[in-house]
DNA sequence: ATTGACTCCGTACTATGGTACGGGGTGTAT
DNA sequence: ATACACCCCGTACCATAGTACGGAGTCAAT
């Protein structure tokens, strides 16, 4: 009798690009929460696959495993109050527009400088890359 | 005789807002380059200030150290062609407006949750935060 | 029923980016 | 000339985010 939707550790591992011990250390933290066992071994179905991808990729984009951890919270703990989920979710839009907007300001000082680098007759230590991040308008 | 332009490592880590600890160690790994020292002690010129700020700058935008010692390095060794100077900075700029889209992406599905809590009869289970990374073009 | 691949768990180790500590030297202001 | 704040250096320690190891157990195929 063979379960569809089930992988032991070792498969998940592989479809979500991560190393097994990356799985189980993300359990021990309680960012995944762990699987029934099927006898001695985890078992997980397909949708771990799309959370662990869904870690990776926050952890990219500047999040922590910590605020990780609360975004899918969001997801996962739906039955918690409505006010809750509002507020926190308004907190992460938050950051995630800071992020972007920090994001574009050192783009465009990085257009500067490559803009910069396309007259290939300009003397390149005129380079602004050091001084277009020193603004005075300081975001903080 | 009192020289304008020359810190101390304290007055240098007050001014550009980081420990005294912190400078030595970037010295340790090569971020920073020791100073002149007069007598005994670290004398640094102001420019010290813009540089420190370029590296917390460059962090809270998601490089590395390696990374921005590699930035740094740019402007620095600027008898480097310009070709390296673009080429590095186009990578960045792609990496970032890559993020830029994945963080949108994210901010559209909170915004999703979100407003699940406002209309309450709509199902919270079908918010896509999960899925909003998960395209087949895969970026790898 | 035995082999081999996989899994279990705990523990130790790694890299990154710092921070703290402590014993000693220095520099300057009074 | 001496006090006191500051600096020197090496080393140890911290959090985060894993990775590696190793002995034992398990499962599935032959």
């Amino acid at each position: 009798m063979k379960m569809k939707e089930s992988l032991t550790i070792g498969k998940l591992a592989m479809a979500s690009q991560v190393n097994v011990e990356t799985i189980r250390f993300y359990e021990r933290k309680g960012i995944l929460k762990q699987p029934k066992k099927q006898g001695a071994f985890r078992k997980y179905p397909d949708e771990y696959i799309t959370r662990i991808r869904f870690i990776k990729r926050s952890q990219e984009l500047g999040f922590t495993l910590k605020e990780t951890k609360e975004l899918l919270d969001l997801k996962i703990k739906n039955q918690s109050k409505c006010s809750d989920v509002l507020s926190k979710t308004e907190i992460k839009i938050e950051e995630i527009n800071q992020k972007i907007s920090d994001l574009k300001k050192m783009k465009q000082s990085l257009q500067a400088l490559a803009s910069c680098c396309e007259d290939i007759n300009q003397p390149l230590s005129d380079c602004p890359i050091l001084e277009c991040f020193i603004n005075p308008k300081d975001k903080k």
